[in-house]
DNA sequence: TATGAATGAGCCTTCATTCAT
DNA sequence: AATGAATGAAGGCTCATTCAT
């Protein structure tokens, strides 16, 4: 933590910066969430985040620019959250479970954010030059090992490849987000977690 | 089926017109799967279906309708194609078994179709206005009845509901689809759908 | 009158023509009159007049010349129609009168095309490429002339040029259509042709 | 009168915007009496008036708009200007000789306004959603009002109704400017003023 | 830093006209 | 003569981005 005169010199240079470019971020989210990142405008975002819309290329290049920032930082984020919360935690069934409570509670915690996420990163995945994959591959890579690691400590079945159950993982949460995000019914999207870790790990079949 | 002079009669008259609205959609479904529905130009779906650009609206009332056209169909066939493969099928594993390898050899054989309809359809799920979610619903619906009848024929655990297990089914399959689909590698997508649906069938726990 | 053998042949050959020709040009007055030309479009016309929109150019050269034809058959028929009417007359007023019933008479018959003339003619005065002014120049003279005439023989005052009183004359008239074929109510246009002419012959003031 | 100093304010952050406003409106006056409305471009309109054809936009709705505004503005002045003229003049005859010369004044100080409201206007006229005829109808209303007041003052005869003489009146002044418009001659709209008037009051028969 | 007026490239869509049948 | 499917040029309008203030 830095000293006194150190934190005030940088509330008034850094933070307000911080500040505004998160608000232009946030303001992002919500337009995107409402209309789409391409039936979006500049102008709109910039009007909800209160500034002119020539301030918006004081703190991102270009309107993708604002895109991909909201799925690095998202991305970023959701990697720490998860390895963090994976720290202590060594039974193979608890970890997985420990990561979709997680994978759902962010979402569930800001429709926006969900919406923008679920509707328009896989459009952004297609189209490298807008958003390097490699947050969501390394994602995806924290699922695969995890389940890889259970498969050698014997808590899973090994006879379905690891890469398989993680598609199968990752793609269960993701729908179960999708279906959340579309309803209008407010349920709570992370009471879906064990529900889904449950009937992957013990399967459909009796 | 008629008779050989009345199939010539209609493939002089019918055919030609079925014939040019077909290529512009499948123009359609290469272009907006390169290139994406927004980033994709009226011009250039012309252009790859060999015909004028004012041609394609003789046979779609707009940019729009094409994306719409192209799900409409899929959807449509795919729900059909469904119905018919459960046709004889009782057995409730097998039911399932029968949906995934389907499903994934759909998109598996035609790739552009699986770009286009796995990475635009969520955008147009969001936009009522442009794709009427009905489609995409009624082929959860028909996932979330095959296993409410498994879970009543004693095959399948009463303690998960069919509600969260359909959407686990169809996540599982969506995002096998999109990984395969973002791959690099040629490997058969069809020939994922039965360790899928042994994962899902017998769990992932030992 | 012909012989019934050469009414055949010119019903079998010319009279459908002709017939044709008409129906295209009445049907191009009633889609002018509604929507305008520049907002109306040829295949408007043709379906009006029950023909394939390609059959129109059979007939007409462009969808200017549709403008062209109907000013040329009204200028024509106003002018021929006018001379036929002043024929036996000699009284000045008795002419003026007269040609006032005509003018108002014609358009009072058939609203649409007092529509077109009244609300397209002016602009195509205007660009001569689209049509010659010959006609309306001519009709004018008509009534410069008849005026002239009546100054000569002492009816009308000469303080005033002829050319002045044409135009107000004229003016008057249209005015007259032009509030006739905007206002909703039924009233008969030609019925104002005296209450006109009786104004303007004896003048505002007492 | 605002002081020096607060004219200066005010020309330095009003006056910008309304002369761009305005340099683009006289821009379309331009245009359009060269070309009429439909066959002018918005591009045009941009170039005439030194800005980008996006501009256009930031000030105007749409190309229709444009026209309404040109209509708008004119019949607003025209309305202002012949109510202030008739302020203090009581004599009925002097009434109408000023509006006259008001009328013919306006259009012959400008002979692309001219062209574009003689030629234009009764098009938008017909078009209900384009121009609400309201203000011209008021302008016929403040005819047909000053007649009847002079039939009411004994100045004017009361066997013709004020409506039909009003029409009357307007349609001589309007196809006075329409002829002087269309002439090549350059004579002086304005001094056409008395002529008509009297012509009118005096009336044509001796 | 912040503004927001200005820019102008880009694109969907229309529709007069043609021409193979 | 008649059709109507096809053409493709044209233009209104949008909006990401810039830059003078």
């Amino acid at each position: 933590m830095p000293a006194p005169s150190a934190r005030r010199l940088s509330a008034v240079k850094a933070a307000p910066v911080a500040d505004k470019r998160d608000a232009i971020l946030r303001a992002a989210i919500k337009v995107f969430a409402r209309s789409g990142f391409f039936q979006s405008q500049v102008a709109d975002v910039a009007r909800v985040a209160g500034v002119a819309a020539g301030t918006v290329y004081l703190y991102f290049r270009s309107k993708d620019d604002l895109l991909v920032s909201i799925f690095d930082r998202t991305m970023k984020d959701a990697i720490a959250e998860g390895r963090a919360a994976l720290a202590g935690v060594t039974d193979p069934v608890d970890r997985l479970r420990r990561m979709a409570r997680l994978h759902l509670d962010r979402l569930g915690r800001d429709r926006d954010l969900a919406v923008v996420v679920q509707v328009e990163l896989r459009q952004s995945i297609k189209f490298m030059e807008r958003f390097s994959s490699t947050h969501l591959q390394d994602y995806l890579n924290l699922i695969r090992r995890t389940i890889a690691d259970g498969q050698a400590a014997g808590a899973f079945r090994t006879d379905v490849s690891a890469n398989t159950a993680a598609k199968v993982f990752f793609g269960a949460l993701d729908e179960t987000a999708t279906n959340w995000m579309l309803s209008r019914r407010k349920y709570s999207l992370s009471g879906e977690a064990d529900n889904v870790v449950d009937l992957l790990i013990g399967g459909l079949g009796r």
